[in-house]
RNA sequence: GGGCGGAUAGCUCAGCCGGGAGAGCACAGCCCUUACAAGGCUGGGGUCGCAGGUUCGAGCCCUGCUCCGCCCA
């Protein structure tokens, strides 16, 4: 093993190390749950079968690993469930794109054929999907591998659609719901997108009133004119029928009063299109006006539109502006930005139709999942999100289920054209029950979010009662993007209190979106796409895990920039020739006779503040502060141990040390840098593993070693004070050297005289101090200042540097009156504060002691250094 | 229209229960000191968006305002 250490590269070099032990683990069956313990299951959000996983994948599938290897090694019985999403929409859309440039449609091929060509791109894109997941390190229990369209899942897809049918919550109803022409499907609400757009306001005259409206090419679907009831500009009109010249002829339109009017936008009137707006769809119903369809499924005009018939829609605006300009109808036009909707997966603009579709009532099945949250049984992380999540569920309106697509859960609904019967089943029927006739099923699919919402339960096994239903459900965390709260969040809440009678998930977990450098969505369109795989290649994956960990501060926009994963490469550098140098000191080294030695003040140092590390990182972990965890770990790793206890390690070993103390320090080494590997572990998985198995006693895998745990008496700040001391001394002595610039190389001579607190922890430290400030150090207690010396004060203490014939008394002049500046400036400060009667009454006593106590060193701090600008005066003459 | 965020160093962002503000990167100076130049040491840099209020004490709590962003209708 000695040789292999000897041979280790001065750089860590991640290529040769992550595919072999990610290979290793899988192949040992470690990322399996090891039926040990209290159980730990964390589901995926399953990514769509879409092509590839971007950055923003990388990081929520790195804050699971992190926590699920994190469980694993705490003793929990762990399970990550993997899987994917066959995403409806997206996924036909995507196939759909490819067709068309082979100059074919959906259409040309048929259902079937189609649904063929779209199964042999879902196998293509799930392998490349879970390659990358592996590539990252994701700890999935791959064995268990689920697709929403599994027979498993798709069973339980029909079970819930009968039981919810059979209660009543689904059903079939006529409705104005959002259609997108080109997908030729409906969209939920929440499946639109708004996007601003130059648009006209078009200001018609209907008779004696003028109106203004974005959509002209409507007006041949209006079938009335609403304004306030409370606006007196109208009351004359209310309830009058109107003979109104229009492109096509006269026609007769009911003015009604509606609270839903704006008196304030516009005119004041507005006219109403039930066919095509879903505020108009409401004012006609409430009023009893027509719904007049000028517009289809195609985006054409129809048969209704008259002489506009066949026409497309935008065409038919412009063509109808025209029109009505010619015959005087038009009062004026204003250029208008607006909101319109587009379809969130082809952004073609949505036309509101009228049309038959299955909703399902989610009024009765949020409210569960409303008092869950409340009662704090799904406890949501950070907890502003939870406002956001009552706000929508509690004006939740109904859930279009019905998509037009071919590829998905077709709906288990049959129809019987003979006597119209409808038939709802959990199998396949062929005949009528009622009259025998042939059946027809429903030719449409369910909202992708319909199973997605199962996931955490039918991944485990529903409808069947399975021992990891058993064992797993509720899952313990739900770790997601806040942007699909209530796409996923909120069914998933909702069909787990349903179906399971109790809460998928304990908590949820919800991180923000990732971002590029300048804050901009990454998409595929804007070419603004970080590929995971490439910054994997490039830096290593550890760091592009620890970068993304670093990130995951509670916000809602996580940049990612390049530099920021430069940074973490140079971090596992770091940590892999920290343990280059352990590794490269342990000849001899026996750990049982080097317990029986005495740790010194710098073991004693690094052992304490690695407890107080674990304590951070365990405590940042339960509460899902991630980039706490992270931070905590780089400061403790590089500016604590690699600053400064390898340093003082290379006294003990190189210089000043007795056998023992040798032998001790290489404990400390090896202990100390043990437990950080285990601690660093569920961040940087490859990196400790390969790090960990060059260490005297390694076992199988760090991931089947112990999490660190705090114990108690891990802390000592008795030793943590004494290195401040000596820290402090080190740090100023240095600052001498850098602002009296001398060479690095050059030892100096530093004589010590100790002050009222008697700087204890000189005594046992002189060897330290002497090796970190490369200085020869007295201490005198005696001592006066010698001349061609510069000063520095730490406590009560004074350090007198000796710059030999070199010194430079103006630059010190200007040192010291830089030092005073700062000690008169706080000294003002704490006068004033102790001057105040309020603040000594009032504020707590220990906050006045300190206080005191800071003012009476800095008064000391200021005298020493006023006396030296007396010396240097002196010793100028 | 309703709701929710954000504004802190040149940049990107932390800052928990109120006790003189931190990191990374960038910047300046000195160093190839045998773990690491992907490095070391040192240093400069802040009216915590604005105005009030509560408090002995406010980046943090309250009110109002300005600007930016997001969500819902």
């Amino acid at each position: 093993m000695a040789d292999d250490n000897a041979a280790l590269s001065d750089r860590y070099d991640p290529s040769s190390v992550e595919a072999r032990w990610y290979a290793t683990w899988e192949e040992r069956g470690y990322f399996r749950p090891s039926g040990r313990g209290k159980p730990y299951c964390i589901v995926i959000p399953p990514p769509n079968v879409t092509g590839s996983l971007h950055t923003g994948h990388a990081f929520d599938n790195t804050l699971q690993d992190v926590l699920v290897r994190w469980k694993r090694m705490d003793g929990f019985n762990t399970l990550w469930q993997p899987g994917t999403d066959h995403a409806g929409i997206a996924t036909q859309y995507v196939v759909e794109r490819q067709l068309a440039d082979e100059g074919k449609s959906k259409d040309d091929l048929g259902r079937e054929a189609f649904l063929a060509r779209v199964w042999a791109w879902v196998e293509q894109s799930r392998g490349t999907i879970i390659g990358q997941l592996k590539s990252l390190g994701a700890s999935c229990d791959w064995t268990r591998l689920r697709f929403t369209l599994d027979e498993g899942l798709s069973r339980a897809v029909r079970e819930v659609f009968v039981r919810l049918y059979d209660e009543g919550l689904i059903y079939r109803d006529d409705y104005i719901v959002n259609w997108c022409p080109r997908c030729q499907t409906v969209l939920a609400d929440l499946e639109v997108e708004r996007e601003e757009r130059d648009g006209q306001f078009v200001y018609i005259k209907y008779g004696p009133l003028t109106l203004g409206t974005v959509r002209p090419e409507t007006k041949v679907g209006d079938t009335g004119l609403a304004v306030h009831p409370a606006d007196p500009r109208y009351r004359e009109y209310v309830g009058r029928t109107l003979e109104v010249p229009s492109v096509d002829g006269t026609i007769t339109m009911k003015v009604v009063a509606d609270e839903a009017v704006d008196p304030e936008f516009g005119t004041g009137v507005i006219k109403v299109t039930p066919g095509h707006d879903p505020t108009d769809y409401e004012i006609g119903k409430r009023h009893g006006l027509p719904v007049r369809t000028v517009i289809g499924f195609d985006g054409k005009m129809t048969e209704l539109a008259g002489r506009y018939a066949g026409m497309d829609r935008f065409a038919c605006r412009k063509k109808i502006v025209e029109d009505m300009q010619a015959m005087g109808l038009i009062e004026r036009i204003e250029p208008y930005r607006h909101a319109v909707g587009v379809c969130y997966r082809c952004k073609t603009v949505v036309e509101p139709l009228v049309s038959r579709q299955w909703f399902a009532n989610a009024k009765v099945l949020a409210e569960p999942a409303i008092k869950a949250v409340r009662a704090g049984k799904i406890k949501i992380v950070p907890r502003a999100w939870a406002k956001t999540y009552f706000n929508w569920m509690e004006n939740i309106r109904p859930w279009p289920l019905s998509r037009q697509l071919w590829w998905g859960h077709q709906i288990p609904v049959w129809y019987c054209d003979r006597d119209g019967s409808v038939h709802v089943s959990r199998t396949d029927l062929a005949a009528c029950s009622a009259c025998g006739g042939p059946l027809r099923q429903d030719p449409d699919v369910l909202d992708t979010w319909f199973s997605s919402g199962l996931w955490p339960f039918t991944t485990l096994g529903w409808p069947d009662e399975t021992a990891e239903l058993r064992t797993f459900y509720p899952t313990s965390v739900l770790v997601t993007g806040f942007d699909i709260i209530f796409f996923w969040v909120a069914r998933m809440a909702m069909f787990g209190l349903k179906f399971m009678g109790d809460v998928p998930f304990h908590d949820v977990y919800l991180h923000g979106l990732l971002r590029d450098a300048e804050g901009q969505k990454m998409s595929k369109t804007k070419g603004n796409v970080i590929d995971p795989l490439a910054l994997m290649h490039q830096y290593g994956t550890d760091a592009l895990r620890f970068t993304l960990v670093a990130l995951a501060a509670q916000g809602r926009e996580v940049k990612l920039t390049e530099e920021r994963v430069e940074g973490s490469r140079n971090f596992a550098n770091k940590l892999w020739n920290a343990a280059r140098l352990v590794l490269a000191n342990l000849d001899g080294y026996d750990a049982r006779r080097a317990k029986k030695t005495t740790p010194s003040l710098a073991d004693r140092w690094i052992e304490s503040r690695l407890a107080a590390t674990i304590v951070g990182v365990r405590q940042a972990l339960r509460k899902y502060r991630f980039n706490d965890a992270a931070s905590s770990l780089y400061q403790f790793i590089w500016h604590e141990f690699c600053d400064w206890y390898l340093e003082m390690a290379k006294v003990s070993l190189y210089r000043a040390g007795t056998p023992e103390e040798r032998l001790r320090t290489q404990h400390t080494l090896a202990t100390a840098l043990e437990t950080t590997l285990r601690l660093l572990h569920p961040v940087m998985p490859f990196l400790t593993e390969e790090l960990w198995q060059r260490l005297p006693g390694a076992g199988e895998s760090i991931m089947l070693a112990k999490y660190p745990k705090p114990r108690r008496g891990q802390r000592d700040p008795e030793a943590e004070r004494a290195m401040a001391g000596v820290m402090a001394v080190v740090t100023a002595i240095r600052n001498v050297r850098g602002e009296m610039r001398v060479p690095p190389g050059a030892t100096l001579g530093v004589t010590v005289r100790p002050g009222a607190a008697g700087e204890a922890a000189l005594g046992p430290s002189p060897a330290l101090i002497e090796s970190l400030a490369r200085a020869r150090l007295t201490i005198d207690p005696g001592a006066a200042r010698p001349p061609r010396s510069a000063l520095a004060v730490v406590g009560t203490a004074e350090l007198y540097v000796d710059l030999g014939g070199v010194v430079d008394l103006a630059a010190e002049r200007q040192r010291i009156e830089k030092e005073i500046g700062r000690a008169v400036e706080t000294i003002a400060f704490l006068e004033a504060k102790l001057a105040r009667p309020e603040f000594v009454e009032r504020a707590p006593a220990h906050v006045v002691e300190t206080e005191r106590d800071r003012l009476t060193e800095q008064r000391h701090v200021r005298e020493k250094l006023q006396a030296s600008l007396i010396w240097i005066g002196e010793a100028s003459d």
